[in-house]
RNA sequence: GGCGCUAUCGUCUAGGGGUUAGGACGUGAGAUUCUCAAUCUUAAAACACGGGUUCGAUUCCCGUUAGCGCUACCA
């Protein structure tokens, strides 16, 4: 399936943060283009000129590529206006297309096929208020539309500020969508639309006002040569305006796919409520970019085998329909994403891992409780298994790192779930086996002389998995879950004997028999 | 209010006129590895409602309800 003439786009304001709304349309953009053999735009839409940011585009640019989604055709360098970017339909930001914009409305205006308005917003709202009231459909009467060419002509001659409006022709406007098949607005439910917004007059026969979105977006699409819109599904009632603006100028009508929206658990459209939304978010919080990609290729499509849930880039590609795309709006589980980055994690190079890691888990042993967390807590639940391998640098650690693993045996006693695990007879009966091999070595327990001392405790009573080792972790880390027992003794060893004031293991076992 | 989109386990989804309605995440139980994580086994869990069409509808059609979007001279 490679057709070359295909041509998707994807058209960000950067007004802010790449979301996972937005990520998820150009990934599908992206995976139609590569997988058709298409040619995927980038296009900036920063006619906002209150919002737009040049660092949002910087950072936008960034996060696709971490994404890993390449373009073909894009604007070039943020802020630098020497850079022309790549490809032929350019420039690609429509803040530069100013001119391009003006010079079609003129055609329009004089083919008759749009004309000014000067109604006020007043009169507007009037309009609609009544509409409202009498349960009509909210329609521009179009009453600036049959407005003869000398009533006109006296109302710019007498500086009245007029906007533009396209002339919607009598018939349905219907346009194909991949995902929803034929979607069709009768006429009479669409107002001629506003496509340059009220200026005083024209000036060297250029029209002054500002063009609208609707309109310079159909214009951007139809003279870059889209053949494919694949966008959110927010535009579905835009699209019948951008329909007419297209029969206007005599373009052919692209494909569309409006893809759904995500959603927060609470059913409400996703935002920064429901905690991260911005793919650098994501980013820093240790996601690797193949968890994300995989995942947000699963909300809202599915592989044809029904099964199929790990895929690459790669795979991606090939399995990638958008027939598959799911119309209905999906909910982002954050579980489901947990669960992939933990597949991606398992899979990724230990340098890789170590690389990625090592500056998330730097600034953390800057602090004591924070380290300890780390050491003795139950890391793997959050994530950090991108730490693993950082927590393995502990070999290098300076002995400074070490007084973490000071710990009050009252409050370890007082936690409910600690309290648990050591009112069971069983545990009084572990810690004291433990504790009287404790005492003969008074001297460095070392991993393997433990290891023996696990193996007699459990061949002596019979007890063994949870029960023999939740109540010793407890007695040595002050929690019942944590990092192996090989990493963490070594750690209290050093510390005792370097004078940190660390509880040398026989200490803090004695502090544990008998309750 | 109008116009539009949507509706299968809690979530993401497969399926499609006759199925034990499948998979995954999550959850429960069990096994196992030194805990946690992982792994294995296993369990519970869904076709929104009402009418048609049909021998037969979860599937097709209509309606209702609900959710969402748009309803701007925002993007």
């Amino acid at each position: 399936m490679t057709d070359s003439n295909i041509r998707v786009r994807f058209a960000p304001s950067p007004t802010g943060l790449l979301h996972v709304g937005n990520a998820r349309t150009a990934l599908y953009n992206w995976l139609y283009a590569r997988r058709t053999g298409g040619v995927f735009v980038l296009r900036i839409e920063d006619t906002d000129v209150e919002r737009s940011e040049v660092r949002y585009e910087t950072q936008l640019i960034e996060d696709l590529r971490w994404l890993g989604l390449d373009w073909d055709e894009g604007p070039g360098t943020p802020g630098d206006s020497s850079d022309p970017g790549q490809g032929e339909f350019g420039p690609y930001r429509q803040s530069e297309r100013l001119s391009i914009y003006a010079q079609h409305t003129e055609q329009l205006l004089k083919e008759g096929k749009a004309y000014p308005c000067f109604c006020t917003a007043g009169e507007l709202e009037t309009e609609r208020k009544q509409a409202i009231a009498e349960h009509l459909p909210q329609v521009y009467s179009g009453r600036c539309r049959t407005l003869d060419k000398a009533t006109v002509d006296a109302n710019i001659a007498a500086g009245k500020p007029f906007a533009v409006r396209l002339k919607i022709e009598d018939h349905p406007l219907r346009f194909h969508d991949l995902v929803r098949g034929e979607v069709e607005f009768a006429a009479d439910t669409v107002s001629d639309p506003i496509i340059v917004r009220s200026a005083a007059g024209e000036e060297d026969g250029e029209v002054e006002g500002i063009p609208v979105y609707n309109y310079v977006v159909t214009i951007d699409d139809a003279l870059m040569e889209i053949t494919h819109v694949i966008r959110g599904d927010d535009h579905i009632s835009n699209t019948p305006k951008q329909v007419a603006i297209y029969e206007a100028f005599g373009w052919m009508v692209p494909d569309f796919a409006h893809l759904s929206t995500i959603l927060g658990a609470d059913r409400e459209r996703l935002s920064k409520r429901h905690g991260a939304t911005s793919i650098s978010t994501f980013r820093e919080m240790g996601y690797l970019p193949e968890a994300l990609v995989n995942y947000l290729a699963l909300l809202g499509w599915g592989a044809e085998d029904g099964k199929t849930e790990t895929f690459t880039l790669d795979e991606l590609i090939k399995a990638f329909t958008l027939e598959r795309v799911t119309p209905s709006p999906a909910i982002f589980d954050f579980d489901k994403l947990n669960w992939l980055n933990r597949h991606y994690l398992k899979l990724a190079s230990p340098a890789r891992l170590a690389t990625l890691a090592w500056p998330y888990f730097a600034p953390q042993l800057q602090s004591p409780e924070a380290a300890a967390s780390e050491l003795v807590g139950p890391w793997f639940e959050k994530l950090l298994a991108l730490f693993i391998p950082a927590v393995d640098h502990l070999d290098q650690l300076p002995a400074a790192a070490a007084p973490v693993l000071v710990f009050d045996p009252d409050a370890a006693r007082a936690n409910p779930e600690n309290a648990a695990i050591l009112a069971a007879g069983s545990a009084g009966t572990v810690l004291m086996e433990f504790a009287n091999r404790v005492r003969t070595h008074s001297s460095l327990v070392q991993p393997d002389v433990f290891k023996t001392w696990i193996d007699e405790i459990k061949t002596a009573t019979g007890i063994k998995g949870k029960e023999l080792f939740h109540p010793i972790r407890i007695a040595l880390t002050g929690a019942h879950s944590g990092r192996e027992f090989d990493k963490v003794i070594p750690l209290i060893e050093d510390g005792s004997t370097l004078g940190l004031g660390i509880p040398s293991v026989c200490e803090r076992v004695e502090r544990f028999v008998g309750v």
